[in-house]
DNA sequence: GTGTTTTTTGTAATGATTACAAAATTACTA
DNA sequence: TAGTAATTTTGTAATCATTACAAAAAACAC
């Protein structure tokens, strides 16, 4: 997605589409790697001159705020960010740490009877070990 | 569950049933509140004497590891703790700030295309807002 | 009981996140 | 286009949860 869709996408969400922002949203969107504030972080600051660690705090709360990304919590010390909002899965390799997306339906998902509950998110997730550390550990 | 059923518990999952770690586990399954730390601690440091934090940290990890608890990973700053290893899923509730726990069965959950991965765990957990603080807002 | 191992304790260290006020940027208006 | 107001970013300091670690206490073995 080029700069100017992602303009588009926050300004339709409410969001201004000013310089950091975008660069932040279109280093979700590309590398699609569910990082931690860390990560983005160190690969941002040879790009974007100047950035602060406290900015990328304030973006990303204000992405999930306005819905264009999720806070994933899978480890307790660890957030890790999405730009994909849609109904998918994570799975969390113990090894390698990775976490990768999987699909599955909105409908495969167990509906609870929660009667008079408001549901805003459903979050499925999985931890193992993931098939390329699973063949090293064979080996 | 008394306190003997308890340490039977205990000693079958390969953990030495100390007094400490009895009472601790005692008050995760009465109590099914899906605790934090803080409120283990508030809660036994009247029982208790002379409890100390380090050793809730120290006994919840120890159950972590031997499955006789789970973590679990809601907020990005909470863990909360579980004594129901059995599979079921979790509702937070974004005013009261409650969990509680919903029955899904194992067969329910999506079984997603990972070849070659080994699964260890599964977690399923919905946000919103709980019928008692929805009748609330209404009100 | 005495000595050894394990557990608990308490303080200090660590690490992630937030608070806050100053500086910088952006938007608005004449 | 310059000036002003509002918003955003920055950087440091504060906060909060968790872990490290060594000493004290408890549990265990003989």
């Amino acid at each position: 997605m080029e700069q100017q869709q992602i303009s588009a996408y926050l300004l339709k969400n409410g969001i201004r589409p000013l310089q950091k922002r975008v660069k932040i949203m279109s280093y979700l969107v590309s590398k699609r790697n569910h990082p931690t504030v860390d990560m983005i972080y160190g690969d941002l600051i040879h790009e974007i001159n100047g950035l602060s660690k406290t900015t990328i705090y304030n973006v990303l709360n204000l992405f999930v705020q306005s819905g264009v990304a999720l806070a994933l919590n899978i480890e307790g010390n660890e957030v890790r960010y999405d730009a994909d909002t849609s109904t998918h899965g994570h799975f969390k390799c113990k090894i390698c740490t990775g976490v990768i997306d999987f699909r599955i339906r909105q409908e495969e998902l167990p509906r609870p009877t929660l009667e008079g509950f408001r549901i805003d998110e459903q979050h499925y997730y999985i931890k193992g070990v993931c098939s390329f550390c699973a063949n090293k550990i064979e080996a």
